[in-house]
DNA sequence: CCGGCGTTTCAGAAATTTCCGAAACGCATA
DNA sequence: TATGCGTTTCGGAAATTTCTGAAACGCCGG
């Protein structure tokens, strides 16, 4: 490996980052790479820094583009395929969640789904399945809340993450001006 | 394994998706257990139930407390631990979410900060730096929006997620109220 | 201090994942 | 259809992680 000094340490970092989320060493350290790069890299760029063999990077890559967290650029007159992350920071944070949400909650909402369909054979059963029902309404309402403000325009999602919980100043201010003594979801004129 | 057939299969799905997650197959398979049974649960009965060996289930055992996700009890007369999950689902995603922050998030702040020290010995380490800092100004804003709602009564916080994006309707509604014309973020009467 | 009971540690075995190099493949262009 | 260039596949090697059984440990009541 053969990178300059800020370089090096973030691309180790992310690799070893990597490896504590699903993916790998190797993938987390082509990504680090491809983050920092200011042009496009082909996989030859990044066997010469990182080197890697040629397989593996090309697997990362792979890896990367199901995650849709990196992209193919080609340049004209050059066959090559080149890769690189979007410019966008809140971009990749919107595909990360959106993938790790695919890979880590919709499987488990669905065998939660299908296992609340049976009937219970016992008492065990019984709480256990009373217990996957929470799971299952905590998750749905997660997942809910999520769908909703991923649609949000980022200038907007930004606007109410700087707000943080003073949105709730917000909703009681509106509260007390809407329906006095009650509570918000009762009385809710943006429903 | 033993199982009856509903909380097996919860069980086995608990722990492919414990691999996916930075915890293994067989923690993951332990807290399933732990979370659908109705009482507290000793290391025996956990070897009883999913056939691992004795240590490796006081090992599990001992990364979930780790992890704070599961807790130690005991019963008078008693001298075996044992582990149960608490009953309030709520507890165990603020506990969730703060463990991953805790492993996921704050080494990589804490390196971004370091390496956003150092002078850029070239325009490519420059870009890099840009980049990074990019990265830490988002992470920094998506934490600090976290720890916000984190201290938000689970009622309060409920309220909130149920009331998605329409959060975004009462900002609005109270902007065109407060500074016609003016965005919510520059004339906060909550700020 | 001893014996019983339960937990933890540890070194090696087993399983899994990662990684490499060689060969196969695909696709443009001549 | 041959050639050149780049990508992908694949079997096995290497590294890492997981798992086990045996032994060590710690604590309490006798």
């Amino acid at each position: 490996m053969n990178l300059p000094p800020l370089i090096q340490t973030f691309v180790l970092h992310f690799g070893e980052m990597g490896s504590r989320w699903g993916i790998n060493r190797t993938v987390g350290q082509i990504y680090a790479l491809l983050f920092l790069a200011p042009e496009p890299l082909c996989a030859d760029d990044i066997v010469a820094r990182l080197g890697f063999s040629r397989s593996n990077v090309s697997m990362g890559l792979k890896e990367l583009v199901a995650w849709n967290l990196v992209q193919l650029r080609h340049k004209p007159d050059d066959r090559r395929d080149f890769y690189t992350t979007p410019d966008d920071l809140w971009q990749i944070v919107r595909t990360l969640v959106e993938e790790r949400k695919k890979r880590e909650i919709d499987p488990t909402l669905t065998l939660l789904r299908e296992t609340l369909m049976h009937e219970p054979a016992s008492d065990e059963e019984r709480h256990a399945q009373a217990r996957m029902r929470e799971m299952h309404e905590l998750i749905e309402l997660l997942t809910g809340w999520y769908d909703d403000v991923r649609r949000l325009e980022t200038e907007r999602l930004v606007q109410l993450l700087t707000l943080g919980a003073r949105v709730q100043k917000v909703l009681e201010w509106k509260d007390r001006l809407v329906a006095p003594g009650r509570r918000a979801a009762d009385s809710d004129p943006t429903a």
